[in-house]
DNA sequence: GTATTGATCTCGTGC
DNA sequence: GCACGAGGTCAATAC
C-alpha cells in the first residue's frame, strides 16, 4: 500500500519523509507541535500548540487545531510547499504569487507524519443547489406563478446576469432572482439591481423617479410596474420582507428541493 | 506525546482506535478508500476514492482530496462521530441537529489512523482585518477627508449597524462603510440601505422634534444631500464606481494597514 | 488576468 | 434561537 508512515520521527527524518512525499505528489497530514505565521493579504500569528497540518499536491495547506471546521490558518491550492530544518525545528513554508503570500509553520516536535498518494474520485454529484432550484422552475413555472413563462437563464443585463427572466400572464416582463435557503435584504438590492437595469434596457421609464441624489427605485406599489421582480427563497427574514414591499417585488417560497 | 497511530489496521482495530479516540477527545486522521454521502441542507454522494477524513472533538468532521482548500464533503463543529463495522467495511457516521444533516463516510480500506489529544493554542493575533482599518481611520480622520469628524462606530439603525457614522466639515452627516478589499456593487447597495435609513430616521426626528437638531443639522435639497455616504477601501470595480456615482456617494482609497 | 455570485459557505456578535 | 455582516472567505464561471 502507498501509504507511508513514520511516529515520533527525528526532524531530519520528518525532512526527508517530506520531500519524498513532495516528490510523490502524496497527500500528507502532520500532528506535531507548532507556531505558525502568516503574512499575505493579511497577517497573523499563532502560539505553540498541537495540530494537524495538511499538505496537499496541489499546493493547499491546512492548519488545523481542534475546533472548528475551518483551519486556523491555510494556503490556498497553487502553493509551493518546501521543508527544512533550522534551529533545531522543521520548518516548514508554503509560498505563492498573486497575491505574494506565505505560510510558515515551525515544529519543534513532530509526533506523526503520514503521506499517501491520492488520485481521482473527487467529482461529487450534489443536490439542493440554487441550479436545482432553477430546473425545478423551469419544469414547472406555475410554481413561481399561474402564468408564468421562462424565456432566457442567466439572462445578461447591466447589473449582471439575472438567474430567471421570463414574462408573467399579462405579458409583463418579470426578473426572478433564486435563492436555496432563507434571504436577507441583500437579496433584494440583488434583485433590484437587475431589475432597475432591465427596466433602463428596454426603455421603461418610472414616474418622477430621476433626482440623480438618492432615488433608488421605490415605487407605489399600485403602479403598474414596467418590469417585476419576484425572489423566489424558501423563506425571507423581515427586514427583507419590508425591502421587498418597498419595491414592489414579490417572495415566492419555494424550495430547492421538493418537500419529501 | 498521546499519539496513536496504526497501519492497515484490520476494521475492527480501526474501529476500536476510533471509538478510543472519540472517548479521549482526539483529532483523528484517517487515510483510507472509501465513499462518502451527505444528506441535509443539501444531499451528495462521492464515490469510492482515496482520501483523509478529519474528524475533531468538538464534533467537526472533514473529507478531503487531494485538491482543493475546502473539503469535499463536511460535517460542522457540534456534530456526533459514530463508527462501526457493517458490511465488511468501516463505517464513520456524523450527526447533527438543527439542521438535521448527516455524513457518512464507508471505508472499504484503511490505510492508516492517527489520533492526537490536542489542547489550547488556538487564538490567532490578526492584522489587517476590516477592523484595523476602523481603527485606523479613528486615530487619523483626517484619512477619510479634511475635517470629517467620527461620532460613532457601529452606530445601529433601521437597516443595521453602520461601521462608522460621523460629520463632515460642514457638519453634514456621514455614513462611512469600509471594506478591506476591493469591493464590487454589493458593497454599495450595503452603504446606500444605511445612508436611506440613517435619512429615514432624521427625517422622522426633524418632523418629531420642533426645536430641530443642532444648528449645523440645516440642509439644502437642492444641492447637499441630507446624509452623505462614503465608502472606504482600497479599490472598487467599474460597475460599483458607477453605483456611487449614482447614489452621489463618495470612494476613498485606503488600505487597511499602512504602505509598507 | 478581473468581475461577479453561489456556498451544505463558516464564524462571530448582538438581540 | 435568529439576523446580519465579515472573511486572508473559497470556488466556479463569464469576460
Amino acid at each position: 500500500m502507498t501509504v507511508t508512515s513514520v511516529h515520533d520521527p527525528s526532524h531530519r527524518e520528518a525532512l526527508w519523509e517530506l520531500e519524498d512525499a513532495f516528490e510523490r505528489g502524496d497527500l500528507v497530514s502532520v500532528f506535531g507541535t507548532c507556531t505558525v505565521s502568516y503574512e499575505g493579504r493579511a497577517a497573523s500569528d499563532l502560539g505553540a500548540g498541537d495540530r494537524l497540518l495538511v499538505l496537499k499536491p496541489d499546493g493547499a495547506a491546512l492548519v488545523h487545531t481542534d475546533e472548528g471546521r475551518q483551519p486556523v490558518n491555510w494556503q490556498p491550492p497553487g502553493s509551493q510547499h518546501r521543508a527544512a530544518v533550522r534551529d533545531g525545528r522543521l520548518r516548514v513554508v508554503s509560498t505563492r504569487s498573486n497575491p505574494d503570500e506565505t505560510l510558515t509553520v515551525r515544529f519543534s516536535d513532530v509526533h506523526q507524519l503520514s503521506a499517501m498518494a491520492v488520485t481521482g474520485g473527487r467529482d461529487l454529484t450534489l443536490h439542493g443547489s440554487e441550479e436545482d432550484l432553477r430546473t425545478r422552475i423551469l419544469e414547472r413555472p406555475g410554481l413561481v406563478e399561474p402564468g408564468f413563462e421562462p424565456r432566457e437563464t442567466e439572462r445578461p443585463s447591466n447589473a449582471g446576469p439575472m438567474d430567471v427572466f421570463g414574462v408573467d400572464a399579462d405579458g409583463t416582463p418579470v426578473v426572478v432572482e433564486l435563492k436555496r435557503r432563507r434571504v436577507g435584504p441583500d437579496a433584494v438590492g440583488q434583485l433590484a439591481r437587475y431589475v432597475r437595469a432591465l427596466e433602463e434596457e428596454l426603455g421603461i421609464e418610472e414616474a418622477a423617479d430621476d433626482n440623480g441624489g438618492t432615488g433608488d427605485g421605490d415605487r407605489d406599489p399600485d403602479d403598474a410596474p414596467g418590469v417585476r421582480g419576484i425572489l423566489v427563497a424558501p423563506s425571507v427574514t423581515d427586514r427583507a420582507a419590508e425591502r421587498l414591499a418597498d419595491r414592489g417585488f414579490d417572495h415566492v417560497a419555494l424550495d430547492p428541493t421538493p418537500a419529501e
